[in-house]
RNA sequence: GGGCGUUUAGCUCAGUUGGGAGAGCGCUUGCCUUACAAGCAAGUGGUCGGGGGUUCAAGUCCCUCAACGCCCA
């Protein structure tokens, strides 16, 4: 078999993708005795195209999945998108402005209808690339939340929560974008502290006996004040309470009123009111019957009652203007540099506007109850447990949800309005008669709901709900929610709501939190930086398995990633190694007919060790996979196929096939090796998918096993027994004296495939043949020709020493040392063993120590300080002997 | 203003009930040794942010200070 020098994902890749879907082994394997393993996937937006966040996140998700696949659970993965709508609309709008058109143009249905198909044929292309990332999702099942059944969940949801009195209509204070013209819900809304200023204002009192300042960061909002409020219990203004001032600018006269909600302590503690413009004013307005005055319109533009000088103008103009005409009237007091937090549009990065309107609002406080309970009593957990605060803040202090939207793509509202009384109606269809005046014509709201309203349902509606599904029976709760912070309120918490409400269920035991993706910087990756990378460009460049692996690798549970090129080598160079490390497999074993029977193996301390090894990382991976340690479990499995597997046991098996000519030592190399090597790609599956199938399948081909792929094969299962103790401790001092011996080699540089002689001074009988036994490794892997091994030896003079546990190794090179350096060298070891010891006795003469320590502590430090005493001693020895 | 988090090697970070400081990358040195130079081998490198406390024992628990980051108002 000739296999290529360098790995190469490319044509791997897409082959064993094709391979696994076409045999369906995305789908689960359903046994009704089985508990289900199931994970709902993050929708990703309809119109996104994948970033290195939707990398981290699937990875994450696809290696849970295909851990527990291959643990014989039956795994689903439910993926789909969400029609993500001021996103999926802007795309459309877009395309129509350069048209030179607005959707008023063109009208409502001819709008959906351009979405609807620019949604066939552009969107979802990112379901195209988590394929290429090798999400092994069950495609048959994907979703779509505007899918004709998600869409009857939105609308049952909708009507239910309605008549419960859980949904209601009013007129209130929401976030509003004036660019995306629609209201956003609070989460929507993203802060950024920004330094802006604090305008101090004259307002003069109506009698002309001076002014009242009052201090506002958003002047031109002063053209819709209606009063002017002080905390009653401030002595300065108890006076003034009841007294009217003038509103500079308009002819308006304003009432001063007494409310608690305002802070003494903050800026001159008078606060214009503004009902129509600002949610704690409005608040206050609904306390004092107080006009609600709008002076802007939808789009942030002065409407009439801003009055003549300001009508037309938009918000930033009007500010201005409002500065001008106050400072010329010499209404201005003072101007202070002030930093606030201003909320803009999650979408568009729009600055929002409070703005007064008829919106729809979820009464979330008694759907949060239970969603409370849940976590509370642990029936739902966090990862890493920190986030259960956060959760938990939120939902005590949860507000009602704004949930229409003024856009035109997505479920519509099922409220119908007659037209002649006006009369609401909610319903699934619209109402043939009147009940209240008996006319006939009615026409829907206008607004749809918010993409979340459909998202929250996620759990059960991908499943068939409202009907009564089999799969809602077996797969609902989920096990495994993965998903990034940010979406916390938004998402996760709406989830538990819902799901408990409509299914009495819990939507999934789990959620492991993940971090962001940062640059090499760490800055946050965005597109304006221009930072971040096209995974795609990435995956067709070094594999999605390279990719996979170091994102995997870099990210330890709960923490951000940082990204860099740098990263990515360490998955492309472990790719590599793993396939140069099977392509040296295949060629020897290649020469070797047959395989032996199990109980023919030969098997030698190296392979006995390789095998114990072998079980310890299974086990060790096995934890850190169950636990979401990802990170953990890729570096362990790594270490054992790059250190133990490669650098030892592969060094050692080349000197069994070269030298060796026992076919039965051929024969028990061959087998461990296979043995191992299928092992390895069983253990790495979950997190490098496609190299290990096409590996395996190769190896199945010398080896014979009984899955069909890899993909759905057992997941190694530790065997304790295989793990000796005796073998790696005689293993372990095999190799550090082989790691001495180059050390001393390369003290004197010694030419790399020069082999010398050694003399081996050991303390017992066993460690003698021991090494005895073993000196072919040492030929191996140190270049040593011949060995003194004995208890009692001579040092050879002037020899290079070393100590490895409490063996001493010479290397016997009359005139080629220099002794000074030697001395200088030795003097350090020394003084650094002193030093260790005297840490160990300072413990052992405190009797505090031995009284109290735990017995095995104190044993352990006993067995220290003798190995180390020990060790000082032989090293002082060969440093007397210089 | 309230809350959460971070601070360990030059860089990015692990370190799970307190009991001998680790990884990857980087750096130094020597090697194209018949799997791999995307490699091999040998090294260098840390008063675990400062201070205080609990304990026989603290990177780990408690208090405090500082810097940075995130979320919420």
């Amino acid at each position: 078999m000739e296999l290529n020098k360098h790995y190469s994902a490319k044509e791997i890749e897409k082959k064993w993708y094709e391979f696994w879907q076409n045999n369906g082994y995305f789908k689960p394997r359903i046994d009704k005795n089985k508990k289900p393993f199931t994970v709902l996937i993050p929708p990703p937006n309809v119109t996104g195209i994948l970033h290195m966040g939707h990398v981290l996140n699937n990875t994450l998700q696809d290696v849970a999945v295909r851990y527990h696949r291959m643990n014989q659970e039956p795994t689903l993965w439910i993926p789909g998108t969400d029609h993500a709508g001021i996103a999926t609309q802007n795309m459309v709008e877009k395309d129509l402005a350069k048209e030179g058109k607005n959707r008023h143009d063109i009208g409502r249905d001819e709008l959906v209808r351009l979405i609807w198909k620019w949604k066939e044929e552009k969107g979802g292309h990112i379901i195209e690339q988590l394929k290429q990332l090798g999400a092994s999702c069950d495609w048959s099942r994907e979703r779509f939340t505007m899918d004709e059944g998600l869409s009857k969940a939105v609308q049952d949801v909708f009507i239910h929560l309605y008549q419960k009195d859980l949904i209601y209509k009013g007129k209130y204070i929401i976030n509003w974008c004036p660019r995306c013209i629609t209201a956003l819900a609070n989460d929507e809304v993203e802060h950024e502290d920004a330094q802006g200023k604090m305008w101090h204002i004259k307002y003069p009192y109506e009698d002309g006996k001076g002014f009242l300042i009052i201090a506002t960061t958003r002047p031109e909002t002063m053209l819709g004040d209606v009063a002017v409020a002080v905390n009653p219990q401030d002595e300065r203004y108890k006076s003034i309470i009841g007294k009217k001032l003038i509103l500079p600018l308009t002819n308006r006269t304003i009432p001063i009123i007494a409310d608690d909600y305002v802070d003494k302590d903050f800026g001159s503690g008078c606060v214009k009111i503004t009902p129509a413009h600002d949610p704690n004013d409005f608040e206050v307005g609904l306390r004092h019957n107080l006009e609600q005055l709008i002076v802007m319109d939808e789009e942030a533009v002065m409407n009439e009652n801003a009055g003549k000088d300001f009508v037309g103008l938009d918000r930033y103009a009007c500010r201005k203007k409002v500065i001008e005409m106050l400072e010329s009237q010499n209404l201005l007091d003072k101007i202070e540099n002030h930093e606030n937090a201003v909320g803009h549009c999650y979408r568009c990065d729009t600055v929002v506007e409070p703005y007064l309107s008829d919106q729809w609002f979820v009464r979330m406080k008694p759907l949060a109850k239970r969603a409370i309970e849940v976590v509370e009593n642990k029936e739902i957990s966090f990862q890493p447990e920190r986030w259960t605060k956060v959760y938990m803040h939120w939902m005590n202090n949860i507000r009602d949800w704004c949930i229409s939207r003024q856009i035109w793509w997505g479920h519509r509202i099922p409220a119908y309005y007659c037209t002649q009384c006006n009369e609401m109606v909610v319903s699934s269809k619209m109402p043939s008669k009147c009940e209240k005046c008996g006319h006939t014509q009615f026409k829907q709201d206008e607004d749809v709901l918010d993409t979340w309203f459909s998202s929250w349902l996620w759990p059960f509606s991908t499943m068939g709900w409202p009907n009564e599904t089999e799969d809602l029976q077996y797969f609902l709760p989920t096990k495994l929610l993965i998903t990034a912070p940010e979406i916390i309120y938004l998402w996760v918490a709406r989830m538990i709501m819902a799901t408990l409400e409509f299914k009495d269920k819990i939507p999934f035991d789990t959620v492991l939190l993940h971090g962001i993706v940062r640059d090499e910087k760490g800055r946050k990756m965005s597109k304006s930086l221009g930072n971040s990378p096209d995974p795609i460009d990435i995956i067709e460049e070094f594999g999605a398995d390279a990719l996979r692996f170091s994102m995997i690798f870099n990210t330890p549970k709960g923490q951000d990633s940082y990204y860099s090129d740098a990263i990515l080598e360490t998955g492309r160079n472990f790719c590599n190694k793993i396939w140069n490390a099977f392509r040296f497999m295949i060629m020897n074993i290649e020469k070797i007919d047959g395989l032996p029977n199990k109980d023919e193996l030969q098997l030698d301390l190296a392979d006995k060790w390789i095998l114990s090894r072998m079980h310890q990382t299974i086990k060790q991976s096995r934890e850190d996979y169950e636990n979401l340690r990802f990170n953990d479990s890729a570096q362990i499995l790594m270490q054992f196929i790059w250190d133990d597997f490669c650098s030892w046991y592969l060094e050692i098996a080349k000197e069994k096939f070269y030298t060796e000519t026992d076919i039965s030592v051929h024969l028990t190399t061959k087998w461990v090796l296979l043995e191992v090597f299928q092992q390895a790609m069983r253990l790495l599956h979950p997190i490098m998918p496609f190299i290990t199938e096409e590996i395996w399948q190769i190896i199945k081909e010398y080896y014979p096993m009984d899955e069909d792929a890899l993909i759905i094969a057992q997941y190694p299962i530790c065997d304790d027994a295989l793990i000796d103790d005796n073998i790696m401790s005689d293993m372990a001092l095999i190799m550090e004296s082989i790691s001495a011996i180059r050390n001393l080699r390369k003290q004197v540089n010694l030419s790399p495939g020069l082999e010398v002689e050694l003399t081996i001074k050991c303390v017992d009988k066993e460690q003698v043949d021991l090494f005895n036994a073993y000196q072919s490794y040492l030929k191996k892997l140190a270049k040593v020709k011949n060995s003194i091994i004995d208890i009692e030896v001579d040092k050879p003079k002037s020899s290079l020493a070393a100590v490895a546990q409490n063996v001493q190794i010479f290397l016997a090179l009359e005139g080629l040392i220099d002794i000074q350096s030697e001395k200088d060298r030795l003097s350090k070891q020394i003084s650094k063993l002193e030093s260790e010891l005297s840490v160990i006795q300072k413990k052992l003469a405190n009797e505090n120590f031995v009284k109290n320590a735990k017995l095995e502590v104190v044993e352990k430090e006993r067995e220290k300080e003798i190995e180390v005493s020990d060790k000082l001693n032989k090293t002082k020895d060969i440093y007397g002997g210089l």
